[in-house]
RNA sequence: GGGCGGUUAGCUCAGCGGUAGAGCACUACGUUGACAUCGUAGUGGCCACUGGUUCGAUCCCAGUACCGCCCACCA
């Protein structure tokens, strides 16, 4: 058999995943000992039509690492695989489709549930992409229990999981200012929401009293001196959103603020819209407005702004709606002469009802989009001159930074809308999840992470959990309105209502969870029914407000629609009964949220549940351990009572060779993909692995991946080499016991670098073990242990190297395996008729004796006489092919029993003549060694000044830190305090310094007699 | 405005109480029973700065500077 020259990654590395396939070596369960102890890992669910970029690339080598050492090392392992179904990810992609698509469709058109069919097909034709390239990187996920988000059984689980948490009440509707996202027309949580700074202006504008009245203004110092006096007709506001100014509900100004106290409680006057209908709001108190900070005075609009949201609440100022879903100025509702006659009738203190009819955008802003609307009124204002002026007399505008919120899918500019949306109460189960990593029952590493763990949790918010999307889990909530022809009464309770008012009722919106218990209506019996109906499902029954329903018509058909869309049939004995489903869909970290026990199976208790959960690690990157992990936690720990995983490790955010981010904008994305068709799929594994220091970001470029393609050409190698001498053919011991010290000590060696991988992997100390395993197969397997079995291959020996070379690089393969698991598979392949892939192989386990203290010693002597003879001859130009004679000018006994055994080593590793003993004579230069000097004739010409500066330079360093070990051993400080060990130590390092000195003293001496002469 | 991390060889990064390591790059030389995707030898560092703790600090503590990230409602 003969091994290629070089490992041909892309044609092994699909026929080895093939194998592994077949072999069934990723299952669950696989190559565990009897009765062993369970290792699981839920993937982070990629997004099913995404593909795998380089951050994948880290996250999956990391896992599959933990993954294929416990396989190995006998646990009961599962990796669960699947993919996410990324609701507005997804849906963006299938629209972006769908307008490429030559008919020019938008999903409007197309109809929800054609829409749906369109995104199902997508997901069959792209959704096995991102498996296929997992698969390519060999991830050795169980791919037979494969989940997908949107898959039945998830489906289920996911709206049961809706039910129970809406039974506790910890699930609820309500209108509430929330997130919206104008591009995309959907509700979005906090989280997305993504912060920016930009360059914005604030406008400072006049509101004038009402009815011209006036005050005295003051303005005084800290001191309390007066700095300013002036009669003033208005109040000075400051805005960054002008527009809004047409939903203002009122000006607020600090309760304890001197300058405003004569005028709250009054009436001012909104400076923008038509001069006929300029619209009076009150001046109110509360603590939000900082008396230091603009004017002192706020203007408020409840229904745009987070901030004015709290302020109309307390003070019970109304909320008025100034734009649509896609953050254009409003063109419903009542006209703007009748909507401002009814606002300033609210603002002097009248209860004038819902005002969500009240549209105070003027008409000829109607549909504008927001920011050219705000240039609008600040022209009108500017134009109108109630634009507070500088001592010049220009407009106040200041240029300042803004942080201004963006859709962190859509990029636009988000809105704070009152809507109707599903939250989460997560203030009622955020308990837990701070328990169980306070406690200890998880634990994030590196640790810092805890502390944003803790931060968010503690403040956590309601969590908005309704998308005005289409695809995904739909809010299983079903409206009904529980109406009979005959015997419904209102709100009030008295009265039937005929037909029309029943539309009526429902156009106002005023058919709520109330109504159910009104007379002469069976609800079971209907609720029985509609259970019946939808068959299957969990369903709470809800009787809810009416939302968005315009006209008559337009309800008609809505009710005929939604009858059709459920294959329901009006029952002649009701106008109308159970409707409609909730439309939304559900966001897409919810139902992540479950990810752990749903793939498990729960709700069910099924085997794996039991036996893998809760999982053992996850491993994700920081940027959703709010996203995702706490939510995993809060939701498990609600569900099931327990932790979702022991232990979760974040790392870091795989940036470009200078350590910029990736970004498609920016043109620097690297395509794992792309690196692994050049330089193999084990290449990048170990290059990230390499790379991932906890606690930092890996950086990576071509260039450092090339660092893991030769590292596997290295490995590649040496067993080619082994082959060639037949090692593969030798006996194959479980262990052997040669007699050779060389090969004593690679064993040795081999048991130092096991123990070491398993103690970096036991802490996630990922780049040490790929380092140390570097570290072992270059430096010592290949640097020397090869080297040394050259001659040993000859002789009495050269059966035991054999054994000892089979049984160390058998070991070595399967130490690298978890992380470059192609290149060892084949090796391993070639290398033997295995009964067992080595993916399913047991895992090194070296016993103490494996170490010997004596070969170390002795092979370090070994090494470092090598590496003197060397660098003697390098630096005194020696022709690298010249064979000198090694003379021994003075030997230690351990020195000599070292030359004795390892003669043919170092004769062929420092190109010497077998050692002789003898003296310094012309012609030769001088190594020292622990215990040794020897002494090299080069030829006839020396350059004595050469030689005697690089023994100088030896022995200046050498002197340097003798000196610096003397000093510390002559501070009786340290003598006094230090630890004894150190002492010694330091002592023992001392006197071998101290040796090499008197060596190279005596070499030098001879030097100085030898140019004398 | 809070919080977190970083600052070590030309570059990318390890190390983290006993006085510095790797890979790449660079220089010289290439003899060798696998490997030029390689070998051998070498150049290269007041471990950001200032104080403190300690017998001893790159490592611990405090502060400073710069860089990066996360969170935050100042209109």
């Amino acid at each position: 058999m003969a091994i290629d020259k070089i490992f041909d990654a892309h044609s092994a590395e699909a026929r080895i995943a093939a194998e592994w396939e077949r072999a069934g070596a990723f299952a669950a369960g696989a190559h565990a000992r009897p009765g062993a102890e369970s290792f699981s890992v839920v993937i982070p669910p990629p997004n099913v039509t995404g593909s795998l970029h380089i951050g994948h690339a880290l996250n999956n080598t990391l896992q599959d690492i933990l993954v294929r050492w416990h396989r190995m090392r006998g646990f009961d392992t599962l990796w669960q695989p699947g993919q996410d179904h990324a609701g507005i990810a997804t849906q963006m992609v299938v629209e972006r489709e769908l307008a490429k698509s030559g008919t020019n469709q938008t999903r409007q058109q197309l109809g929800r549930e054609k829409f749906l069919e369109k995104v199902w097909e997508w997901k069959e034709q792209s959704g096995g992409t991102i498996i296929g390239q997992l698969k390519r990187l060999g991830a050795s996920c169980d791919w037979s229990r494969n989940r997908f988000t949107m898959d039945e059984g998830f489906h289920d689980a996911v709206l049961r999981v809706f039910v129970q948490l809406y039974d506790q009440g910890i699930i609820y509707r309500g209108k509430r200012l929330v997130n919206w996202d104008p591009h995309f027309e959907t509700a979005i949580s906090d989280l997305e929401v993504e912060n920016r700074e930009i360059a914005g202006h604030m406008w400072h504008f006049k509101y004038p009293l009402a009815g011209g009245e006036t005050y005295e203004y003051v303005e005084r110092d800290a001191d309390g001196n007066i700095t300013l006096r002036e009669t003033r007709d208005y109040i000075s506001i400051a805005t960054t959103r002008p527009e809004t100014m047409l939903g203002d509900g009122a000006v607020a100004v600090h309760p304890d603020d001197p300058r405003y106290a004569p005028i709250v409680g009054k009436l001012c006057e909104i400076p923008v819209g038509p001069k006929q209908h300029r619209r009076l709001i009150p001046i109110i108190t509360d603590d939000y407005p900082d008396p230091d900070f603009g004017s002192g005075a706020v203007k408020i609009t409840g229904a745009h702004d987070f901030n004015d949201y709290g302020v109309a609440m307390r003070n019970n100022i109304p909320l008025y709606a100034l734009m649509d879903g896609r953050g254009r100025m409003r063109q419903d509702g009542l006209s703007y002469a009748d909507s401002a006659e009814i606002a300033t009738r609210a603002a002097r203190g009248e209860d004038v009802g819902d005002v969500s009819d009240i549209n105070l955008v003027p008409e000829d802003l109607r549909g504008l989009d927001r920011f050219e609307a705000r240039r609008r009124v600040v022209e009108a204002i500017t134009d109108e001159g109630l634009a507070v002026t500088d001592e010049e007399g220009f407009a106040l505008v200041e240029a300042k930074p803004i942080m201004q919120p963006f859709g962190d899918r859509s990029g636009v500019v988000i809105e704070p809308m009152l809507t109707d949306q599903w939250f989460v109460d997560t203030a009622r189960i955020v308990g837990p999840a701070l328990d169980a990593v306070r406690d200890g029952r998880t634990r994030i590493l590196p640790e810092a992470h805890e502390k944003v763990y803790f931060h968010w949790l503690e403040n956590i918010e309601p969590w908005t959990i309704s998308r005005q999307l289409w695809w995904g889990h739909r809010i299983p909530v079903w409206y009904g309105l529980d109406l009979s022809v005959e015997g419904f009464a209102d709100d009030e309770g008295d009265g039937a209502l005929d037909e029309v008012e029943i539309f009526r009722v429902l156009l106002d919106g005023l058919v709520h969870r109330g109504a159910r218990h009104h007379a002469g209506m069976d609800f079971d019996a209907v609720a029985a029914q509609f259970r019946d109906d939808i068959a299957g499902l969990p369903v709470p029954l809800e009787v809810a407000r009416v939302v968005e329903v315009a006209d008559r018509d337009e309800a008609v058909d809505r009710f005929a629609a939604a009858l059709a869309e459920y294959n329901l049939t009006q029952d002649p004995t009701l106008l109308v009964y159970p409707v409609w489903r909730d439309p939304d869909v559900l966001d897409t970290w919810f139902s992540s949220g479950l990810w752990p026990v749903g793939t498990l199976g729960w709700p069910d208790d099924t085997p794996e549940l039991q036996k893998y959960f809760p999982t053992s690690v996850l491993i994700t990157g920081f940027d959703i351990i709010f996203f995702w992990v706490a939510r995993m936690m809060m939701m498990q720990l609600a569900l099931v009572g327990d932790v979702p995983f022991r232990t979760v490790y974040v790392h870091g955010l795989v940036r470009d060779e200078k350590g910029a981010k990736m970004s498609k904008s920016k043109g620097n994305v690297i395509d794992p993909l792309v690196l692994i068709d050049e330089y193999g799929a084990d290449a990048l594994r170990f290059t990230l692995t390499s790379m991932a220091a906890m606690g930092r970001d890996p950086r990576i470029g071509p260039k450092s991946v090339e660092e893991g393609r030769n590292f596997g050409t290295k490995l590649w190698n040496a067993v080619r080499f082994a082959e060639m001498n037949g090692v593969f053919s030798a006996i194959d011991a479980p262990r052997p016991a040669p007699r050779h010290v060389v090969n004593r000590w690679i064993i040795g060696e081999l048991a130092r670098a096991t123990t070491a991988l398993d103690e970096s992997l036991a802490g996630f100390r990922f780049n040490e073990a790929a380092q140390g395993l570097y570290a072992f197969t270059w430096g010592r397997l290949c640097d020397w242990y090869v080297e040394f079995a050259k001659p040993l291959f000859d002789g009495e020996y050269a059966e035991e190297t054999r054994a000892t070379m089979r049984f160390v690089i058998e070991q070595t393969v399967a130490l690298l395996h978890p992380i470059m698991p192609f290149i060892t598979e084949e090796i391993w392949a070639l290398t033997g008729n295995r009964a067992q892939m080595l993916a399913v192989s047991d895992w090194p386990q070296p016993a103490p004796d494996w170490i010997d203290p004596e070969a170390d010693r002795e092979i370090s002597r070994v090494i470092a006489l090598i590496e003197g003879v060397r660098s003697a001859r390098a630096q005194m130009g020696v022709p690298a092919g010249a064979r000198l004679d090694l003379i021994v000018t003075e030997a230690d006994a351990a020195m000599r029993a070292a030359l004795a055994a390892n003669g043919a080593v170092i004769e062929r590793l420092a190109r010497t003549n077998p050692a002789r003993d003898g003296q310094m004579g012309p012609g030769m230069i001088a190594v020292t060694a622990a215990g040794a000097s020897f002494a090299l004739p080069i030829g006839a010409l020396i350059d004595v000044a050469a030689e005697t500066a690089r023994l100088s330079k030896t022995r200046e360093k050498t002197e340097k830190d003798a000196t610096g070990l003397r000093k510390r051993l002559e501070n009786p400080k340290f003598t006094a305090n230090a630890d004894p060990e150190v002492i010694g130590e330091t002592r023992d390092k001392l006197a071998a310094l101290d040796e090499d000195l008197a060596r190279l003293d005596a070499a030098l001496a001879q030097l100085a007699g030898l140019s004398a002469q």
